[in-house]
RNA sequence: GCCCGUGUGGCGGAAUGGUAGACGCGAUAGACUCAAAAUCUGUUACUCAUUCGGGUGUGGGGGUUCAAGUCCCUCCACGGGCACCA
C-alpha cells in the first residue's frame, strides 16, 4: 500500500458514530462509588445566549483535554456541565421577539447542547441543569432563608439607575451615555429598599486565604485582593464649632500637622442636616444627585465643594479649621470623611488651589507638591524629624492616648447588593405583612416558582404587575402579605452551582448532600475566562465560606487551580462606508487586497480584535465542524498558541489542521495495512534495526514530553511534540512496514496521546486497529526510563562563550578525556591556535568552554 | 496615577543560566502528474562570502557570569486590571 493512496478521513459518519456511543452508554457519567481517586474538572457554565461560539469551544475544549487526560490516567473524574440561565437577555429577547423568557432560554439550551454534544465533549450529562430549573433555584431559596437567618442578608436603601419615563430600574449596561436604552430619559439616582449580602463579614479571610491559593494564576490573585483593598489607619475624632463632632478615616495621620481643612461627603448626615438651613448647600447636594451611579461618570467629575461655615478645632494646634462638602469624598468609605493635607495628596492639592485654601507642607523634600514621597517629617511639633512610618506610630499613640483617635482597618470591598427588579431570575423568599413586617417564607412553601402568565408590553418589573401572583397569606400571623418581587442577582446563581455538580441527581434532589460535597470538592481544575477573576470567583468563596460556616458543606476554598484561557481574536473587515463585513462575505485578490464578494466593492482591513457579534468578526463553530470535523476544530483551538494566551484565528492555521488529521489517519489506516496481532511481551527493542530502535527511543521521549506538557497545561507544545514524532514515523515508514510490532506499539500509544484533544478520530483509529476496549477507557502510556536516558550526546565546544564545534560523548565521560576530544576538533584548533587556554570548564553533559 | 503582565524570524510560538528559533503557518524548490490539486521530500533569522566559512542577532542601555532570551539595575513600547478608597 501506498501512503499517499489512501483516500481522505471521513469525519463526518465517524464523529456522528462515536458521540452516539459515548452518549448511548454513558461512558463518562461518575459516581462516589469509584474505588479511583476523584478529579473535579469544571469550566464555567455558559449563559444560554443561543449560540456556541469559538472562544467557549476553546475554554470547553481546554477543560475536556484535561478531563480527557486525567480520566485516562486512572482518575475517576466529574466533568459536569450545565447552564447560567437566568438573566437579563432573557427578558430583552422576549421584548423583542414578543416571546417568553423561558422558552427563548430553553430553545436555547437545547440548541446549544446540540452543539455541545458534536465537538464530543467528555461530560456527565445526567448531571445538567439550568439554574432557572425549579429544583435548582428552590434549593438557592433555602440557602437565602439560611444566610437571611443568620443575619447576613440584610435590607438596606441604596442608590439604583432610575428611568423616570419608563418608571423603572435600570441595570448598569442598559444605561447608555447616561440615558435610558429604551425612553433615552436622562438616568436618575434613586434610592431604593434592597436586599443586600453582608460579604464585608469574611473580607479578613477572603483577604488572607488568597496567599493559600497556590494554583491560582498571580494575576488574578493581585485583582482580588486589590478589589478587597484593605486599608490600615486611624479614625479622628474631631470637634466642632457647632457641637457635633466629625470622624475621619486616614492611613496619613502622620501629616496631621498639615491638614488645612476637613471635606465631608454630599451624603454625610452632617451634609444632610446643613441643608436643611443653608440653601447653598441644600443646591449643592440636589446637584451632586443628578447625573448617574454609573463609574465612568464618576470618574471623570472636576472636583468641586462648598464651605460649610463650620469649622473644627485642630487636635494639637491652637487653631480651627473649615470644613467643606466635596464630591470626591465617598460616604461608602471609611467615615464619609477624611482631614485634608493638600502638600501630600493630589485630590486635597487640587481642590485647595480651586478654592483657595492653604498648603502646609510637613514632609521634607525639594520639587513641587503635592509631594507624594519619603522623606523627614518637618513643621509638625513633637513629629519633627521622624520618619514617616515612625511618625505615623507615634501619632496615632498620641491620638489614642488622649481619646480621639482610634486604629481602624477599612476595606474597599462592599456589601453585596443581590436584589434586582426583574422577571427571569429567583424569586426572593420573603412575605411583606403590614402586621409582621418582613417575614422569611418556610421551607415548606419553597419552592416560589415564577408564574408564566406574565406581561412584558408595560414598563416595570413583570411580577410587581402580576394579578394574583404576589398576594399571600402572612406566614406567621395569616392575613393578607405580599411577596417579594425582586429576584436575585444572577451571580448569586453561578456562586454554588459547583456544589450541586456534586450532587448524583441533582435535578430531584432536594439535598446538598454533604458525602457527596466531601467526595467531589475541592474543583481540581477551574477553567474560564479572566473576566470573572473578580465578582465570579469572589462570590463563589465566599459562598464556599458561608455555607461551610452555617454547616451545610465543609469546604474553604473551592476551586484549587484556576486556569484563565486567552479571548478568540480575528481580523476584521469593513466597508468604505464602515459598515462591518463578516469574513465570509469578502475575498482576496490577487494583489492581495480584499473585496466584497458579492459586489466587487473594496474592502477595509481593520484591527485584530475579540470576535464579537457587533464587528461581525466570527466564526460559527457549526460551519467549521460541518466542513473540518470536531477534532479539527478541537485541535486547531489549542495549537501554536498558550491557551492563557488571545488566539488569532486564521484559516491557514485551521487548514493546517486539517491536514494534520488526514496525516495520522493516513498513518493509521497504513499501519492497519502492515497487519501485526503479535503480543508485545515477544518484542525485545534489542533486535531491532539502529534506526528503529532510535525511532522507539525516542518515542518515549515523546511520551515523556507530552505527559509533561499536558501537565503544565501547554497543549501547544503538546501538539508540537505529537507532531515531531508523527514527522519521525514518516521519515521511517517504509522501514516500519518490516517491523510490525515496533510500529504496532509506537501507533498504540500515539492514539493514547492524542485521544484527549482529538477523540473522535482516536476512537475510530483504535477500533480500526482492533486494541481492545475503548481508547477513552485506556491507560496513559507510559515511558520506559532506560529508553529515554541519554547514552551520548552531541556535547557543544564554545571558546569564550562562543559554539565553535561539537563532539558525540558519552555524558559519563571524564572531564580530561572530554577535553582532549573536545581541543582535537579542527575548528577549534584553528582558533585557539598558538594562544594558550587560560580556563577549560566542563559542564557534564551540557558543554565545553575554552577561555582564551 | 497605582498594580500586574508581555516584548524572540514575514507570522503563531519553543528553549531546568549551557548549541536561540522546536512545532506549525506562510514562502520556496524537487518527486509524483499530460496538467493541476492532494501527497511525499528538501530549504527557509539577518547578513558578507555565495565554496570552506565569517559576522550580527531575543525592545534599548548598563551590569553579574567561563557562559544571559533566561538573573540584577535602568529606560522604552504594548496589553490588562484598578482608579477620587483618604
Amino acid at each position: 500500500m501506498n501512503i499517499s493512496e489512501i483516500a481522505p478521513y471521513e469525519f463526518s459518519s465517524v464523529e456522528a458514530r462515536w458521540q452516539n456511543f459515548w452518549r448511548k452508554n454513558a461512558s463518562f457519567e461518575v459516581d462516589i462509588t469509584q474505588t479511583k481517586k476523584k478529579y473535579y474538572v469544571l469550566e464555567m457554565f455558559m449563559y444560554p445566549s443561543g449560540k456556541v461560539h469559538i472562544g467557549h469551544v476553546r475554554n470547553y475544549t481546554i477543560g475536556d483535554i484535561i478531563a480527557r487526560f486525567r480520566r485516562s490516567s486512572g482518575f475517576s473524574v466529574l466533568h459536569p456541565v450545565g447552564w447560567d440561565a437566568f438573566g437579563l437577555p432573557a427578558e430583552n429577547a422576549a421584548l423583542k421577539q414578543n416571546g417568553h423568557p423561558k422558552d427563548w432560554t430553553y430553545k436555547n439550551i437545547e440548541i446549544m447542547k446540540r452543539q455541545l454534544l458534536s465537538l464530543g465533549f467528555s461530560y456527565d450529562w445526567s448531571r445538567e441543569f439550568a439554574t432557572c430549573n425549579e429544583s435548582y433555584y428552590g434549593f438557592q431559596q433555602k440557602i437565602f432563608l439560611a444566610f437571611y437567618k443568620k443575619g447576613l442578608i440584610y435590607r438596606k436603601e441604596s442608590e439604583v439607575n432610575w428611568d423616570p419615563i419608563d418608571n423603572c430600574v435600570l441595570a448598569n449596561e442598559q444605561v447608555i451615555d447616561g440615558r435610558g436604552w429604551r425612553s433615552g430619559a436622562l438616568v436618575e439616582k434613586k434610592k431604593l429598599a434592597q436586599w443586600f449580602l453582608k460579604i464585608t463579614d469574611f473580607a479578613e479571610e477572603l483577604l488572607s486565604e488568597i496567599d493559600g491559593l497556590k494554583g491560582w494564576p498571580e494575576k488574578v490573585k493581585t485583582m482580588q485582593r486589590n478589589w478587597i483593598g484593605r486599608s490600615e489607619g486611624c479614625v479622628i475624632k474631631f470637634k466642632t464649632d457647632i457641637n457635633e463632632e466629625i470622624a475621619v478615616f486616614s492611613t496619613r495621620s502622620e501629616t496631621i500637622f498639615g491638614a488645612t481643612f476637613l471635606a465631608i461627603s454630599p451624603d454625610h448626615p452632617l451634609s444632610l442636616k446643613l441643608a436643611e438651613i443653608n440653601t447653598n448647600i441644600k443646591a449643592f447636594i440636589a446637584e451632586f444627585k443628578k447625573g448617574s451611579v454609573a463609574q465612568e461618570v464618576i470618574d471623570r467629575q472636576e472636583k468641586l465643594g462648598v464651605n460649610t461655615g463650620v469649622t473644627v478645632r485642630h487636635p494639637f494646634l491652637n487653631k480651627d479649621i473649615p470644613v467643606y462638602i466635596a464630591n470626591f469624598v465617598l460616604m461608602n468609605y471609611g467615615t464619609g470623611a477624611i482631614f485634608a493635607t493638600p502638600a501630600h495628596d493630589e485630590r486635597d492639592y487640587e481642590f485647595a488651589q480651586k478654592y483657595s485654601l492653604p498648603i502646609e507642607r510637613v514632609i521634607e523634600s525639594e520639587g513641587d507638591l503635592p509631594y507624594l514621597g519619603n522623606g523627614v517629617i518637618i513643621n509638625s511639633d513633637f513629629l519633627n524629624g521622624l520618619t514617616i512610618s515612625e511618625a505615623k506610630a507615634k501619632v496615632i499613640q498620641r491620638l489614642c492616648a488622649i481619646g480621639i483617635g482610634e486604629r481602624k482597618v477599612f476595606f474597599r470591598l462592599m456589601d453585596w447588593g443581590i436584589s434586582r427588579q426583574r422577571y427571569w431570575g429567583c424569586p426572593i423568599p420573603i412575605a411583606y405583612c403590614d402586621h409582621c413586617g418582613i417575614v422569611p417564607l418556610e421551607e415548606k412553601d419553597l419552592p416560589v416558582t415564577l408564574p408564566y402568565d406574565v406581561d412584558f408590553s408595560s414598563a416595570g418589573n413583570p411580577l410587581d404587575k402580576h394579578a394574583t401572583w404576589k398576594r399571600i397569606k402572612c406566614p406567621t400571623c395569616g392575613k393578607n402579605a405580599v411577596r417579594e418581587t425582586d429576584t436575585l442577582d444572577t451571580f448569586f446563581d453561578s456562586s454554588w452551582y459547583f456544589l450541586r455538580f456534586c450532587i448524583n441527581d441533582p435535578n430531584n434532589s432536594n439535598l446538598l448532600k454533604k458525602e457527596d460535597i466531601a467526595h467531589w470538592m475541592n474543583v481540581d481544575q477551574y477553567i474560564g475566562g479572566v473576566e470573572h477573576a473578580i465578582l465570579h470567583l469572589l462570590y463563589a468563596r465566599f459562598f464556599a465560606k458561608a455555607l461551610s460556616k452555617y454547616g451545610f458543606i465543609n469546604v474553604q476554598e473551592p476551586f484549587d487551580n484556576l486556569f484563565t484561557q486567552g479571548m478568540v481574536c480575528n481580523v476584521t473587515y469593513k466597508k468604505e462606508n464602515g459598515d462591518w463585513l463578516f469574513p465570509n462575505e469578502v475575498q482576496k485578490k490577487n494583489d492581495g487586497s480584499y473585496e466584497v464578494t458579492a459586489t466587487g466593492e473594496k474592502v477595509i482591513v481593520g484591527n485584530i480584535e475579540k470576535m464579537s457579534k457587533s464587528k461581525k468578526n466570527v466564526i460559527d463553530p457549526d460551519v467549521i465542524i460541518k466542513t473540518y470535523g470536531a477534532d479539527t476544530l478541537r485541535l486547531f483551538v489549542v495549537s501554536d498558541t498558550p491557551p492563557d494566551k488571545d488566539f488569532l484565528w486564521s484559516d491557514e492555521g485551521l487548514e493546517g489542521c486539517w491536514r494534520f488529521i488526514n496525516r495520522v489517519w493516513r498513518l493509521f489506516v497504513f499501519a492497519k495495512s502492515c497487519g501485526a496481532n503479535i503480543e508485545e511481551n515477544s518484542f525485545s527493542i534489542e533486535n531491532c534495526a539502529p534506526d528503529i530502535r532510535e525511532l522507539y527511543k525516542n518515542f518515549h521521549r515523546t511520551i515523556k514530553n507530552v505527559t509533561d506538557s499536558l501537565e503544565e497545561r501547554a497543549m501547544n507544545k503538546v501538539i508540537a511534540y505529537i507532531r515531531d514524532s508523527v514527522n519521525s514515523i514518516y521519515f521511517l515508514l517504509e522501514k516500519l512496514r518490516g517491523s510490525q510490532i515496533v510500529f504496532r506499539l509506537i501507533i498504540r500509544d500515539l492514539i493514547k496521546l492524542l485521544a484527549p484533544i482529538a477523540p473522535h478520530i482516536c476512537e475510530e483509529a483504535w477500533s480500526m486497529l482492533a486494541f481492545s476496549g475503548l481508547v477513552s477507557d485506556n491507560p496513559w502510556p507510559e515511558y520506559n526510563k532506560e529508553y529515554i536516558a541519554i547514552t551520548t550526546i552531541n556535547l557543544p565546544i564554545q571558546i569564550n562563550g562562543k559554539l565553535r564545534g561539537t563532539i558525540n560523548v558519552n555524558p559519563e565521560e571524564g572531564e580530561e578525556s572530554v577535553f582532549e576530544k573536545a581541543l582535537q576538533v579542527s575548528s577549534v584548533q584553528n582558533i585557539i591556535g598558538e594562544r594558550s587556554i587560560k580556563k577549560k570548564i566542563y559542564v557534564k553533559g551540557k558543554i565545553v568552554n575554552f577561555v582564551i
